[in-house]
Formats: structure tokens, sequence, C-alpha cells
DNA sequence: TGTACATCAGTGAACGCGCGTTCACTGATGTAC
DNA sequence: TGTACATCAGTGAACGCGCGTTCACTGATGTAC
């Protein structure tokens, strides 16, 4: 049963991806590696013909998944990333939503190395988000960076929350809609403070 | 080896918050039931004489570390309340810290009765936090809610990324006191505008 | 108050089950000639 | 280019292990008289 060395990359491919959605959904100790490769269409033996370890793979995963979420944010304003991030869409989606709401707390738990990669995945969004202010003094750039690590806490806290509620309860719809206008907002006060200079606090 | 009524309840009560602290620090599937007895000074083979299944303990070991909570944060200042909520201390004490900040990821993939669970404990940690507003208009205590929720989500992700990098990184530092200047600078701000009845923008 | 007995919290062995991982085997691919 | 053989991705049974849960048993507590 021998395959193509294309065949094999994009075999291996689609195991990460595949884990990369499983384990937003699930959590990492809630997808076994048979299940996963089940997934991925294949049995579970071949596993380990790819990875060392199951460790391994949800490291490789949450790369895969911090690199997408990179793609899909480059050259989009924040507002519109605050908008879409914020919505009942990417709540009810972890799947294919923001590895850091979906997988953080495990991360945390886990040991230092996958750490490091969820570290780098989060400076990672970070500079994505970042593509406005290259022309900023030193001191604006790092208002602005403080700025986006504020911002990126508050999607990231006001989807944890609102996942933690009943799908359809009031509160997590309200955490919702609360955090995105007032987000949305201060994004505009500081923007029109920006563009007038800080004439008026 | 039967016990006292009294002496019961108490065992009950002891592994409640024994349970309450390792899930926290270890999140619902990284702690068993045998390991979890045994910290609170069992066998495993009793648990089932006070609990149907391990499901019901994590909801009452998550009522339980709420209440906690509400009552640590009881007529505490939200500007204390944030100051020691992103303090180091908080992130490397997840298991004494806060269960929203722990668990929430690990509930959002819970059956709805846990998740109903966690939004009574969200909205009462809201309450605790509203022990200000008594005197203010509707509208006032509405906005005074909005803030109060979008606070809640800044700490809650900012304590969550934090928490997701290398204990040691600079970028879990950074992260924990970004978040605190500026939430506090906010609070400020809003004060002194509740205080001079808005007259400035 | 004292005695006989039922209750039931706690013990520790045992249950089936799914986990991560290993392994002998397969057969098409890739290579050496 | 054609043939013989080594490679190795993928298969599926099997491994030990720890999980949540069950159960027969124990003996001090609580109760009935």
């Amino acid at each position: 049963m021998k395959v193509t060395k294309a065949q094999v990359q994009e075999n291996r491919q689609r195991i990460v991806e595949t884990a990369s959605v499983l384990f937003r959904e699930r959590g990492y100790d809630g997808v076994g590696v048979a299940e996963l490769m089940a997934a991925a269409g294949f049995t579970h033996g071949g596993f380990y013909k790819h990875f060392g370890s199951k460790a391994d793979l949800m490291a490789e995963a949450a790369a895969c998944s911090f690199a997408q979420s990179a793609e899909k944010t480059a050259n989009v304003d924040i507002a519109d990333f605050v908008q879409h991030y914020l919505s009942r869409q990417h709540r009810d989606a972890p799947g294919e939503g923001c590895t850091m709401a979906a997988l953080c707390a495990d991360a945390a738990r886990q040991p230092e190395s996958l750490k490091e990669t969820f570290a780098i995945g989060i400076e990672n969004q970070l500079a994505t988000l970042a593509h406005e202010d290259a022309a900023l003094s030193e001191s604006a750039q790092r208002e602005a960076r403080a700025s986006r690590i504020e911002t990126l806490a508050q999607v990231v806290g006001a989807i944890v929350l609102s996942r933690a509620c009943p799908d359809s309860s009031p509160l997590a719809d309200e955490i919702l809609h609360v955090c995105r206008s007032r987000i949305l907002n201060q994004l505009a006060d500081i923007n029109s403070d920006v563009n007038s200079h800080h004439t008026i606090k």
C-alpha cells in the first residue's frame, strides 16, 4: 500500500488540518488518535509514520491554525476583525475559529514547548493586526501594540465567556454584543484621536 | 467505618473543595475520580456515596468556586479587583483563582447543564462587582453593567492568553501589565466622567 | 439508661472501555542494474 | 527502457494503562425497644 511521495505529504497535511479543527472543537483531551485518523480518512496505525507522538501533532496543528488565522487576518481592518470575531458565527464554530479562544486554556496545562508555539502564534496575530502602523513613531508604535494586546484580550475573553454559557442563553449574546459595540466605539475614538493629533481628550 | 452525620457533610464538602481546586489547575479531564478522592483523603470507592457521577461533582465544584469568588470579591472596588486579577500571583495560581479564566473553555465542551452553572456564576460575578451602582438611574445602570461585562471579558482574556505563554516568557508579563494599566486608566476615566457628569468628552 | 440491630460512609478489588503506542504484515512506489 | 528488489505509508490486531463506575464487605453510628 505504499504511496507517492507527493501523496504522503498531502496525507500528512490532511491529518494536521483535520486535527487542528477537531482539537479546537473538542480540546486536546477530547479527540483520540484513532478518531482523528479516521476523520482524516486513515486507520490509526499509520499515525506514527508521520508523527512522533500525539503531543507533536498538537504543536503542528496549533502552528497550522495560527498560520491560517494570520493569513485570513492579513490586510483586514481591525474593526472588521473585531466585528467578525465577536459574531455568533465565530462563537458557534470554534473548529474553524480562533485557536487562542478555543485552546489557550488547554495550552496552559501543556508542556512549555507547546506554550512556546502559542506565544509565537499570539505574537504572530499581534503582528498581523499591525499592518497599519508601519509609518508611526516609536512611541506611537508602542501605544499601538498595547492597544492591540488589549483588544485581543478583550475579544478572546468575550468569546470564551460567551461559549461557556448555554447556547441559547441571553447572556451569551449579551456578552458578544456589548463587547463588540464597546470595542468598536473605542477603536473609532482612537482613530479620531490619531487623526486629529490628540487635539481633544 | 460509618461516620457521624456531621462528619459526612464535612467530608463531602472537602471533596467538593478539593475538586474545585484540582479542576481549575488541570481541567475537568485532567483529574480522575481516584486521584481526586485521594487528594481529599479518601479511597475512590466512596465517591458514589456522595455524587451520582463525576459530571455531578463538576457542577458542584464550579458552583462552589463561583461562590467563593463572589465572597472574596464582595465589597471590593473594581480597580482593586482588576489589580489583583491581573497579577502574576493570580496567573500562576489557577487552583485558587478565577473559575472563568481556568475552566470556561472546558465548560464550553460540556453539556448544557454545566454551562447553565457557568452562566449563573458569571451573572453572579457581574452582580458582585455591581455593589457601587445601586443609586444610579436605569440607563446609567445599563451602561454600568455593559462596562462591567467588558472589563470582565478583558481580564479573563488577558489571564487566559498570559497562561498560554511559557511561564517566564516576556509576552506573558507584557499582556498582564499592558491590560492592567490600560483597564485601570479606563476605569479612572469613567469615574472622572461620572463625577463631573459628563462635562468633557 | 442499656442493649440489640439496622443503616450506610468508607474500603479496596474488580468491571468494561478507550486511550496512546507498538508491531508484523501488505503491496505499490522508487531505485539499482 | 525493462526487470529485480528494497523501501516505507498505510493496515489492523495487540500492548499496558488509567479511566469512570460497580460491588461485596466493614464496622461505627443511629435507632428501636
